[in-house]
RNA sequence: CGCGGGAUGGAGCAGCUUGGUAGCUCGUCGGGCUCAUAACCCGAAGGUCGUAGGUUCAAAUCCUUCUCCCGCAA
């Protein structure tokens, strides 16, 4: 597959090891990702991954604004065909026609389910068994197209948004590099995406990220996961926003909502069916620290008068 | 100069307003109690209070500089 000539467009770390692949097996001739930005709290101008990759790779780097517009240098390299994954904007009918290969996408889920940008924290959220990795042809809504390979994942009880980011990204670059061939011999197939399976994984707001104690346990506990380790569910203790990394429910049916329970070693908090118990949590203005370390610190007493909200 | 929080024995914190012997909850080590213990009791080690200056008889504490960590907003 070396003679064929890859355009890339991709931005996040999820993207970097499908980069990775297609530099070892094809012809990387220009990667597409989003401008550098300013980010953190010194405005520091930050590279995007897939642009570090890149540049270590000595590829030429391509940073439209908005690609809808700004597209005739990706049509100038000539592309065989064009693979995105991550990228961050809509990519325009003028560019999706022009590669005699097509336009090819890996997603993290098995559409139709969960199209948008935020698969693997949804799949987590919901308390889905398993998810998976789709490579698909683009169209002109998003994640949309036909349906090329599907390669599922069975969801562990250890996995977080971290882990399963990390499995599928890896995943994804394996399945594309798989399928690649079939795609150059139009072998493929190609499966139209059922309309009435369609959901749609929305990028996680920050209300999505508050705690609602009047849920389940499951509920609760399938949100921590589904936010961890980015961007972590959270709740407020008075007025201080503590982040909760890990915690454990235990069913009890005298547990009351939003209240506090406090021991020398332990810190629940009840919600509809039982007691969840804090385990590794994050205060605001601190690192990140377990449950014990924190009620070290803290005024029993004080602590056992604060509300939860 | 976007807004705000923070730096004190190995961990988490208090003390700072109103300068004057380094404190709390744990952990560690030793001893005791106990059939036994992560429980309880007794004891010990461990900190130039982030850096560099300044004020003062005296600075964790007041003033200034710098560094680093964190949350928000982008």
């Amino acid at each position: 597959m070396k003679d064929v000539r890859v355009v890339f467009m991709g931005t996040p770390d999820f993207a970097v090891p499908v980069l990775q692949e297609l530099i070892k097996n094809t012809t990387v001739v220009l990667v597409v990702t989003q401008p550098d930005k300013c980010v953190g709290r010194k405005q520091i101008v930050t590279k995007t991954p897939v642009k570090v990759e890149a540049e270590k790779n000595a590829i030429s780097v391509f940073q439209p604004t908005k690609i809808k517009e700004d597209y005739q240098k990706i049509l100038d390299v000539h592309p065989d065909i064009i693979i995105t994954c991550a990228y961050g904007q809509i990519i325009p009918k003028s560019i999706l026609d022009y590669p005699k290969y097509g336009c090819i996408n890996v997603h993290a889920s098995l559409l139709p389910k969960y199209r948008g940008g935020a698969p693997i924290h949804h799949c987590l959220i919901n308390g889905d068994e398993k998810t998976g990795i789709t490579i698909m042809y683009m169209d002109e809504a998003m994640d949309s197209g036909d349906i090329i390979e599907q390669e599922e994942y069975t969801i562990t009880s250890v996995d977080n948004v971290g882990t399963l980011h990390e499995k599928l990204s890896l995943m994804g670059a394996q399945l594309l590099i798989k399928t690649l061939p079939s795609i150059i011999a139009g072998t493929n197939k190609r499966i139209k995406q059922d309309i009435n399976k369609v959901t749609y994984a929305y990028n996680i707001k920050r209300e999505d990220e508050k705690i609602d104690f009047q849920k389940t346990g499951e509920q609760i506990l399938n949100q921590i996961r589904g936010l961890n380790p980015w961007p972590v569910a959270n709740f407020l203790l008075d007025t201080v926003e503590i982040k909760v990394f890990e915690a454990h429910f235990k069913e009890d049916h005298m547990a009351k909502p939003y209240q506090l329970y406090i021991s020398k070693k332990e810190m629940g908090i009840g919600c509809k069916d039982g007691i969840l118990y804090l385990e590794s949590i994050k205060p605001f203005g601190k690192n990140k620290m377990d449950i014990v370390s924190y009620l070290n610190g803290c005024n029993q007493e004080e602590l056992k008068k604060k509300k939860v909200s």
